[in-house]
DNA sequence: AACAATTCAATTGTGTGCAATAGAAATTTC
DNA sequence: GAAATTTCTATTGCACACAATTGAATTGTT
């Protein structure tokens, strides 16, 4: 059965996204409190425990901003002495993002917060696996519409 | 089998969410220029279209903002003619949200903007519906969590 | 009725997020 | 190898988004 009224709130799939987006945001605040970092400034974090030494170019594309948004929060980082940027010797349009000491360290202390999201969702975590995928595929369909 | 790495960004849920919701932002984009609207001003008229007259607070609950985000974005609204606000007379604490002519003549233009999303994510849209649930469970469970 | 507690909208401050632009550096084209 | 194009970071301006606070209005308590 179609939809009868087509722009009914709840009845969207894009609400139901920015919902749980917020949703999440709000979950872990307080879980990231204990590393001092806002939820986007730990997903920079994972991208640098994973990779060290990224450019500033590559960190947005990993996570689809721009730099317009990466320039700022990177320097707030900096700033705080988690994290260094520097002008690739070979490339000097590049910049990239080196952790020090201290941001390296930050990782154990987030090892506690996915337990937390397990916790919280329960189950055994494929039906979460599930979701991912279904969200990825959703992402891609979007993305190649708004090339066209 | 369990994850390897548990800090491994791509394996995230919570971030196949952030980068789901961006996409669709970026999706609508486009699609909402002909209405000269924003995303979450879209959102804001889903539900004027659907209760007129609704209060300040409970607009927010329904949009999961507080009024912080809520006060200055419907002022931006009113300023351009779309709503007006007015204070209850009943209860002068509460702030009620009517939309003007041109605010409810918006709705047919809007129209066009679900039809582009079922042509962008194709099939018969009972995909779309399972997502669309299992993403208000997700919500209900960080929510219930964020409590305790 | 008087006072305390609660509710609600608005404001301030900080941090994203993106469009548009600028400017430096590298690459391509000729 | 000089000029045009492209790539990359940074900046500016605008719009969310939330925490914390304020102040007005209402409700609850005694």
């Amino acid at each position: 059965m179609a939809q009868a009224d087509p722009l009914k709130l709840d009845s969207m799939l894009c609400f139901a996204v920015y919902a749980a987006e917020h949703a999440f945001t709000r979950f872990y605040k307080p879980r990231l409190e204990a590393l001092e970092l806002t939820y986007p400034q730990y997903l920079v974090f994972l991208v640098l425990w994973e990779t060290d030494g990224i450019t500033v170019k590559a960190l947005g594309d990993k996570l689809f901003l721009d730099s317009g948004t990466i320039t700022p929060l990177v320097k707030r980082l900096e700033a705080r002495g988690l994290l260094r940027r520097e002008r690739d010797k070979q490339d000097e349009r590049q910049v990239r993002i080196y952790l020090t000491e201290e941001g390296r360290a930050l990782r154990e202390k987030a090892l506690a917060v996915p337990l937390a999201v397990g916790k919280a969702l329960g189950g055994d975590g494929e039906a979460a696996g599930m979701l991912r995928e279904s969200l990825h595929r959703l992402r891609e369909q979007l993305d190649a519409s708004s090339d066209s």
